[in-house]
DNA sequence: CTGGTTGCAAATACTTTGCAAGATG
DNA sequence: CATCTTGCAAAGTATTTGCAACCAG
């Protein structure tokens, strides 16, 4: 298995700050890796585990922050209130649309919004080295059912 | 104590639905428009019982989805992942900045990105309605102080 | 009266944490 | 070898659910 770009990058991070590079740091990030679709806590660890390493569900929720930190993976939460996660790739940012009925998501990129944002966050004092933006609305198959809906039990 | 605008909005959207009035729904709405900025479920179950209402948690989770559903209430993921809720005005609307690392939020109105959004709406077919946008970056302090950190224990 | 609604408490889901053993630089 | 990290399991925190009693239409 060749090293990921992203190995070395994650490597250099831990050494600027003092860290250090365990086998079960690299497995997280591979396992991020090798998936193209947002996923959960539970299934990194799922996917880290059948890559074959020995690591703990601690030990996934305790890295997670630190990947995020990077800016390797982003942490994106589904408007029910799910996190998710995907690894970023610089120069390729994109965001997310989602529907608050059915977690349904669609990816998309506007380098209108974009630049507005650029203004919005300098006009704010914050920094937008890895912005994020997430839009939460009713998908139109919702917005239809949603007519006519019943009580909970 | 007078009927709020709102309260007759939300008995439309019950009878429309074929639901029920109850007293519990009423208080509920009535404390998260009492208080002017982010609450979360306890504290908005701990303002209807000030209200000198008798109201149990269960309650509370069960209707808040029913208030953002119909447009009154708007439901606010901050990044840690702590959803608070606000109360809407039409018209009125705004979007969130919020720190990743610090939680400070910040509300603004972009009527570019607004605009902006409408369009890619459009084009995924989704429902503006109510729309929600939430950025998650930095803050200045954070992203400063982000420098030298040290390990978890 | 009928069926949506509530309260309570138990259950669930997700994430964090204390501590001793085990690595890493 | 200092101390950063891990695994485990227990502890939190947030939210949901089963069920019988209750109440609105």
């Amino acid at each position: 298995m060749p090293t990921l770009r992203e190995e070395t990058l994650l490597l250099d991070h831990l050494r600027r700050r003092g860290l250090r590079a365990t086998p079960e740091r690299r497995a997280l990030l591979r396992a991020i890796f090798a998936q193209h679709r947002h996923i959960d806590a539970e299934e990194i660890l799922a996917a880290a585990r059948a890559g074959g390493h020995k690591i703990s569900r601690a030990t996934v929720y305790r890295n997670l922050d630190l990947l995020v930190e990077c800016g390797l993976v982003a942490r994106v939460t589904l408007p029910g209130g799910r996190a998710v996660y995907e690894h970023l790739h610089p120069g390729l940012a994109h965001d997310h649309l989602s529907c608050r009925q059915c977690g349904r998501m669609v990816e998309f990129v506007s380098p209108g919004i974009s630049a507005l944002l650029v203004e919005i966050c300098r006009a704010h004092d914050f920094d937008l080295a890895t912005p994020q933006l997430q839009i939460s609305g009713l998908c139109r198959a919702c917005a239809t059912a949603g007519q006519g809906r019943r009580a909970h039990g």
